[in-house]
DNA sequence: CTATTATACTACTATATTAGTAGGAATTGC
DNA sequence: GCAATTCCTACTAATATAGTAGTATAATAG
């Protein structure tokens, strides 16, 4: 029951940009040193932070990366999501999941209640919220 | 983030002992038997289960588990960090994961967030609350 | 007093997940 | 053209998960 260093670190790596660019496009290298985490590891995750469209880049000489939108248009949530997969924490509750004995299950609306109260949790945070 | 089969296997059996024993003692093959689970591996979450104290055990013929309290007095938090181990979300909250950084994290607060909201849910409700 | 039925304990194992490494191709600015 | 960058795919070591397996110990019915 713990979040991955994958969205551990996608979340500085927003921060991060969100801090440290002004419109300017910063290198993965950059953010890395700055983080303290493998430059290869961190393309993996900042490839998933651009393939959900939170990001824009720019190759070539002084390219690099930049937030798409604003802080506050980023909820945490999201970010988490992007990176970790779903957060349910439980396997029954996802669709692979899906549990036969559902209806009878004395645990199964217990679990969606914690399903509930995380998502609603990191849903009502913004990147924003973070920097402040 | 996922609860593993450990702790979801733990609260279907402290459920099972909540409903069918009356003040009996029901043998571990039962409770697999009726739950679909692996005697084997129940064995071994059961004996952690016994190990925290929220068991009353039988040895030899017509042995068994009980429930050592009401079941009122069970929280599901207790029942799964008895088998879960701690339900802390981010590592650097751990007591060996302790973060250096902590101070000017800019995550940190928002995981201690997270934190609470988990534990004070799963606290909230007894193994009584699940079974009506 | 012994066969049966149960818990208690310890060690092993296959599979999946996590946390990275590694190497190279494509793009851009100078 | 060259250096700096992103983009893409594959591989790998370590750890965690979800079990198996075997045996010792205890209680009880007959």
């Amino acid at each position: 029951m713990k979040i991955s260093t994958k969205g551990r670190y996608a979340l500085r790596v927003m921060i991060d940009l969100a801090i440290n660019s002004n419109a300017n496009y910063i290198s993965l290298k950059d953010i890395a040193a700055r983080q303290e985490i493998s430059n290869k590891y961190l393309e993996q995750i900042i490839a998933m932070l651009n393939k959900a469209g939170y990001l824009e880049t720019a190759r070539g000489n002084s390219g690099g990366y930049r937030l798409a939108k604003q802080a506050k248009e980023y909820r945490i949530g999201d970010i988490l999501r992007a990176t970790e997969g779903d957060l349910t924490p439980i396997y029954c509750l996802t669709e692979e999941g899906e549990c036969s004995r559902k209806e009878d299950c004395k645990t199964h609306s217990f679990w969606k209640g914690l399903d509930k109260v995380i998502n609603e949790y990191v849903d009502s945070k913004t990147l924003e919220d973070l920097i402040k």
